[in-house]
Formats: structure tokens, sequence, C-alpha cells
DNA sequence: CGAAAAAGTCAACATGCGTTGACATCCTGA
DNA sequence: TCAGGATGTCAACGCATGTTGACTTTTTCG
């Protein structure tokens, strides 16, 4: 009875976390900690590689906190990588450079500061992990694919959608998983010019 | 002294392993049976995610023998993952259509019958692996690069060769790794139609 | 202050991993 | 036939993993 009483309330614990705070506990601090570890493992390593007893070291902190806080490896995952492509509004990008738009848009992205949150993380631990692969169908659902669907009226939206992915997940992983030379030395500015047309392409061609 | 020799004699039995032989020793079949074995969980799992025991399972085989047979899990992986794209000679391809040739020629290498020993393990592998990285740029360097070298006359020829890459890669993870819907679903030539002008403007535009 | 709750520590669990060396069996060739 | 090498089996090693429950310390608040 007792130990029921106490897994319900810890629970309600974990789930009142997730909202930040105004006097912010001192849970709240750790709770960030171990956020921002996690988010630094997982992108370096992917979900696999990552352990929970390295960012907990990282921390430090126990690995038991981690499992009070976010109940598992997943779960932990889950809070550690959440997704916002701020993908602006489809009518304020001019239709006639929407390619080279996105195409920066998606290197800032990557690139700046909080980039460790992002989608590459997504891409080092979507091989391994069903959790990573699902999250980014979520994504492509709910974020790409309107805003494509925004830009070209055309009905096959969705395809022209997963075509642009797909160009765009191509270069993220040479430059940031492969690295591999040509690809990870180029300027943003060089992609841009490079990669934008075939956006552009993808959107308007036929 | 005498296990030095046993040693020495080991190895060398392992190398000589490498070639074929006319009569295939009973060694030969298991040798075999053990890389086929490896290749399908290579691709299945990646490199972190299959093991040697669950491989040794498949066979079924002692997991000491794998260990006799190619030394450890890495000399396992480079012994099962041998990448030959079998790019066509250059001066084979008419210009006006390079880019849907190389477009059906990947799909074919990639969905033929022995798919499994191609490209799509190193990428599952090579978030976390870095043979599988490092293999991953040597077929760039001595397999794709010259082909488009040979194509392109452009001095920036290796530039060219990394963003057709980029835009391929980017297919392969799009479809075997994540299995994007859209993507997973087109048909080959719906694939060729769409991705084969992308490449033939990596190699011709500007 | 002092009790109750929250935060954090510690040791242990079961499991799977790559790898090793000693041993048993099979097959070949002199 | 039978010795010796090739082939295969077995048990164990040290290690790292995710997770758990009992425990101690710190903080909060009536």
């Amino acid at each position: 009875m007792t130990e029921s009483l106490a897994k319900v309330n810890r629970r309600w614990q974990i789930l009142s976390m997730s909202r930040t705070r105004t006097k912010t506990p001192k849970s709240e601090t750790t709770r960030q900690a171990i956020l921002a570890a996690a988010q630094r493992q997982f992108y370096e390593n992917g979900y696999d590689g990552a352990s929970v007893r390295r960012i907990a070291r990282a921390v430090p902190i126990d690995p038991a906190m981690i499992m009070r806080y976010f109940g598992s490896k997943e779960g932990l995952f889950s809070a550690a990588v959440v997704i916002d492509l701020k993908l602006p509004d489809p009518g304020a990008i001019p239709r006639d450079r929407a390619g080279t738009a996105l195409v920066a848009h998606f290197l800032n992205l990557w690139e700046g500061e909080r980039s460790a949150i992002g989608l590459p993380i997504l891409l080092r631990s979507a091989v391994s992990n069903q959790d990573a692969s699902d999250k980014i169908r979520a994504v492509f659902e709910k974020q790409v694919a309107p805003t494509v669907a925004g830009l070209t009226g055309a009905d096959d939206a969705d395809t022209r959608a997963a075509l642009i992915v797909s160009q765009l997940f191509g270069l993220a992983l040479c430059r940031y998983v492969l690295k591999l030379p040509p690809v990870a030395e180029m300027t943003q500015d060089e992609i841009i010019a490079r990669i934008g047309p075939v956006v552009q392409g993808h959107l308007w061609r036929d």
C-alpha cells in the first residue's frame, strides 16, 4: 500500500517536473544538468553508444537519479530530444528563392548554438533505436510536410517533401556524421548555392 | 615456443583462407556461412547492434569459431563488408542521361540479390564504428570520385561527386534505414525520374 | 525546532558482450 | 592403421550495461 502510494507520488513528481517553475526547486537544476549532459552524449554517440552511467558521470550524479527523474533510458531520450524545426510560415517565403531559403534555414538550425538537440542526434540514433525513427517520421509529418504543402500547391506535396528531406538528410549525414571531406569542408554559402536549386527543383519541377 | 608457433600457424591459416580454393575444404563452407550470417546481422542491426554471439547462433556455430576464422569482431566486419559499386566506365555513359543512369545503377545495386553486402550496411554501422566511416570515405575516393571526374571535365569534380553522394546517401537512408513512408513506397521508376535530374544537375550545372 | 518529504548515495541484480585457452572430435595422408 | 593437424565445443574471464531497492543526507515548512 505505502509502496504503491510512494510510486504514484514519484510519478506525479516526474510529470510535474516537466513544467518549468518560477521558484525552480533544486531538483529542476539537476534535471536540466542531466538533460544537457544527455543531449551531448546522445549527439556524440547515438542512442546505443550513450550510456546512462556515462551521462550520470558527466553531470556528475548517481545513475539512479536519472532513473528517478526520467523513469528509463528511453524516457531520458524522449525528454532530451525535442525537435522544433522553427519552419517559417510558407506565406512568408518568397516563391522564387524558397529552395535557398530552406537550405539556409536548416544550416543555421544545425550549426547554431543549440544544434546538439536537433536532428543530427536522431540521425545517429535512428539506426538502432525505434523511438528515434518514429520521431523523425513525426517531425516529417507534422512540420516538414505541411510547410512544403503550403509552398507548392501540388497534390503530390508529400512526395516532394520526402524528396527534399532525403536531400537534406543526406547533406546532414555526410557533413555531420560521416564527415565526408568535400561536404564537411564546404562553406555554408557554397552549400546553399549548390543544394538550394535542388530543393527548388523538388518544389516546382514538372 | 610451441604456443608462439601455433599462433603463427593459426594466423597463416586465417590469411590463406581469404583466397578461395578449388577443393574447398570443410572450413571454407562454414567460413562462407559465417560471412553470410554476419552480413545479414550487420545489415539489420549495424555494427554495434550485431553481436558475435548472435551471428554464431544463426550459423549455427560456436562463437569461438568466429574468433578463430576472423580474429576479432572487427576482422569479421572487414571480411563481411566489401563494397564494389561496379560503376561503369564513364565513357560508356551517355552524357545527356548520366543522372538517371547513375540513380538506376544504384537502385539496382541496393535492391538486387546481394544487396545486403552493400552500402546500407555501412550506413547503419558508420554512426558508431570508425572502420565503417573509413570504408565509406575509401569507396568515395576510389570509386565515386573518379567516375564523376571522368564524366564532368570540371575541376571541382570532387565537390560535385560529394554532392551526388549526399543525395544518394540521403535516398538510401530514408528508403532503407528510416523507411520514411513516401520514400520507401515510391517505385524505382518514380525515384529515377525525380532524383535523376538532381544528379544530372550536380554533374553539369553552372 | 523538528518532522515529513525531497534529493541524493550505495551496493547489488541479472544480462549480454568480446575474447580466451583448454579440451574433444573428425578427417586426412603416410 | 594411426599420428597429427584441422575443425569444433565448452566453460570461463572481465567488463559494461539498465535497473532496482534500501539507505542516508539535505531541504522545506508548519
